[in-house]
DNA sequence: GTGGTCTAGACCACC
DNA sequence: GTGGTCTAGACCACG
């Protein structure tokens, strides 16, 4: 479920907060759905347990999941909560719009930003990094 | 140059320095152009000259004036600090970009957000609120 | 026994479910006792079965009440839950103060906000009161 | 500035985090402060880097100080910051009273409550903790 | 030098 | 078994 990419400049925890909270918001994980554990998760990827803790703390924090100690971790009931993160980031947006058109980017430009594929989503591409999986 | 707008609820420090910002990005204010004193200025606008004091403050702070003590307040050049801060600016806007998708709202969505007029920008049209469209 | 307070701004189905605990944890509904049909209260209080429906799922899972299918709602022996129930409320009280301290609220002032009526509390006193005062 | 209770069963990046946050609202660390640097905040109080690391991270999280990158940690501004947060504290606060109510619990009990010591707040005094003004 | 991330391995409390 | 905390030591990017 989870596929880590280590040439990506985002730490790893920040990777597995991103892509847990994906699949939670498009529902693939459903509500009460139990997570993997911290030890297991880690060793299915491959890094030390700590960095699955460090996700999952993150995701609790933010609400995506929730925790019953010695029990493991279950995805919470976002329905709520996803309403007022957008509204919350849209102000944010808007903020940032004006913002910038201050700094004299026009809404056109912004467009073609938005436009954009992310940087990183192509990994191969040129350089491809040489040695990549040397590890 | 400044127009106040009292239905806008920023406050006016902040109406005036963002006027001023736009008005030294786009260059109408060039480089070392002597800005209106505070007093000048406040008069004009029939406001206390503290408010325009704080603009100016503001202004100075974030680099788009300097002032020269018993002088008064010139343009700074802001050839290299534009160009930074819009660099800053666009990686804050992809941050944010990337975590609305997260909340699962579609670039396109976003586009259509960019789409809009500010709230607050348009006041006079929609309800035309009697004869202010004359200027 | 139910009195619904429409200038009261919770649900409906919280006045409700609020209502009955207050009655079970006062001992005014003994455990065992039958609680009213859903369609009988409704009726009562001229408001949607749905509703009721919806308050006694509350208060079941909350362990309130249970239900046995066809016979109807029973008041649950609630003699354990609401000393594990205070103990976990104290524990989040302390921390609150804590955290509040931290804020630089300090204890006393904290206990000028207990000597506090809750705001919209009275609302009914003064007008209909009713049979409120009856056991 | 800071000293750690072994005997406290808090965490102790919650306890370096609460001193901090004292020091702060109380004014005793002014705006921009320059924190001590992890590693020697670490030393000083023979702890690992990692756990003041997790400390600091929890105060930029919830506003308390900013981090420049190779510079260092440093207070922020937290004027409006306050006064918001203890609004936000008094709903949660009344919102836990009105619950507690609800399980039976009278304001006045929960005046006691307030009155009471923190727990492990007396612990210092049989023992006095031995040599620790060393620094 | 600074903060930030990650690993490896340990111990605790909870259930 | 579970999550949560802590240590020791490493490497990175930034300035």
């Amino acid at each position: 479920m989870i596929v880590l990419d280590y040439r990506d400049r985002r730490p790893l925890y920040e990777q597995i907060t991103g892509r847990f909270q994906e699949l939670i918001v498009k529902g693939i994980l459903p509500k009460d759905t139990q997570m993997p554990s911290v030890r297991s998760q880690a060793m299915q990827l491959s890094i030390n347990p700590n960095t699955i803790q460090r996700a999952y703390s993150e995701l609790e924090r933010e609400g995506y999941i929730y925790t019953i100690k010695g029990r493991g971790s279950f995805v919470a009931d976002i329905s709520g909560l996803l309403g007022e993160r957008r509204e919350e980031w849209k102000k944010q947006f808007m903020a940032l719009v004006e913002e910038g058109q201050l700094l004299g980017i026009s809404r056109q430009e912004m467009g073609r930003l938005l436009a954009l594929p992310e940087p990183g989503d192509m990994e191969g591409k040129i350089e491809d990094k040489g040695g990549d999986g040397s590890d």
